[in-house]
DNA sequence: CATGTGGCTGACTGTTGCGTCAGTCATGAC
DNA sequence: GTCATGACTGACGCAACAGTCAGCCACATG
């Protein structure tokens, strides 16, 4: 055990409690398991944070700011719409099981009863749609897509992307990912009117 | 207590721990609340099911196989394929924070982990995807829809409900009920070439 | 009526896992 | 050097909870 500031060690403590989460579930970790994996003794977690409770509600907190962190990247390029909405779609969708998708199904799970994660979880939902929203008001301005709805568009392709993730990420080999690319591109096109090839 | 046959006696606890579950989540459901709730000793519901896991697996699956029945009766009825349709999707969509999909929420997210609740998952929703795909096919062939692909249609329908089922039974508020209504249907007559208004 | 079967319970036990606390030790300030 | 601060830990307390067990008692059967 190397010393380190409070900072760097809150850093690296909620690093290791998002890879433990993703791991077994925000309901089955336990302190213990974030110290063993931290290299560090239990009770140094309590010294970091007053209860577990908050030590998972930060940790979950900290996955969904570096997901947003990459979608902002995204929006706030000086891509075209149509680039920006494909590269939105690619940080989306689930590859493999990914790390990402676990945490966000256990995350809606333990949201039913936990207000802190509901609140992270409803910003982490709220701010995709927004992205993909003004997206394609941006391309609707520009000529790019046709769509009377932005915004209802933007929550129907995230309730499919979320409802397709969850079969992936839950049932593995009921579909493929190709599959389910391939359903998101199709819908997509439908809802912004143009061409699926266009969102290879 | 009055003392009834080994049969009534479990199937009442798997009632009585399926509510309990809808409130408070697979993963803080106790024995012991079980218990209480039917009015018995802890001992008996080990008595009846040798460990947790499988009192909570069994009830889990026997919650799915009620809205199974429901499910079927429809697709069994005599109904034509747009009455079906309706009736299916009345059946899926959420009412209120509703009782079944917070226990689907709950399972896809213990799915993760316990194989067996993975399996009763699983059929669940293959067996809401078969039975959509099922009227689709009528549906054409009658040429009441028209669709290319009913298949994938149903996927996409079942994946768009349950992305925006889970927004209305985790983040109250964020949507109502009604909106998400009105995106189904929209999602539903492009998909299968009929108004929005025959699908109310 | 006697007797066996099986539903049922109270009172346990062992374990797990959160949280505490008294105290150690490294580091930087003076 | 010495002192203060604050990161860090081992060892423990304690409550919650899964699961056990010895035995009770209602009821069907003969």
């Amino acid at each position: 055990m190397t010393r380190r500031s409070a900072e760097l060690r809150l850093d690296a403590l909620l690093r290791t409690a998002c890879d433990v989460i993703a791991e077994r579930g925000l309901g089955n970790t336990r302190t213990a398991d974030v110290a063993q994996a931290a290299g560090v003794s239990q009770a140094l977690v309590f010294y970091h944070f007053a209860t577990k409770e908050r030590l998972l509600a930060q940790a979950f907190a900290y996955a969904a700011e570096q997901d947003l962190a990459r979608l902002d990247a995204v929006v706030n390029s000086s891509a075209s719409p149509l680039d920006k909405l494909k590269k939105i779609l690619k940080l989306y969708a689930p590859t493999g099981r990914s790390k990402s998708w676990t945490m966000w199904i256990d995350g809606w799970s333990e949201a039913l009863r936990v207000p802190e994660l509901e609140k992270v979880s409803r910003r982490l939902d709220l701010r995709w749609k927004e992205a993909l929203t003004e997206v394609i008001r941006d391309g609707v301005a520009g000529g790019a897509f046709k769509c009377e709805d932005p915004g209802g568009a933007a929550w129907r392709i995230n309730a499919l992307i979320d409802g397709l993730a969850v079969q992936v990420a839950v049932h593995e080999r009921v579909i493929s990912r190709r599959q389910l690319a391939d359903w998101v591109r199709l819908s997509v096109s439908r809802e912004l009117g143009v061409e699926p090839e266009q969102l290879a």
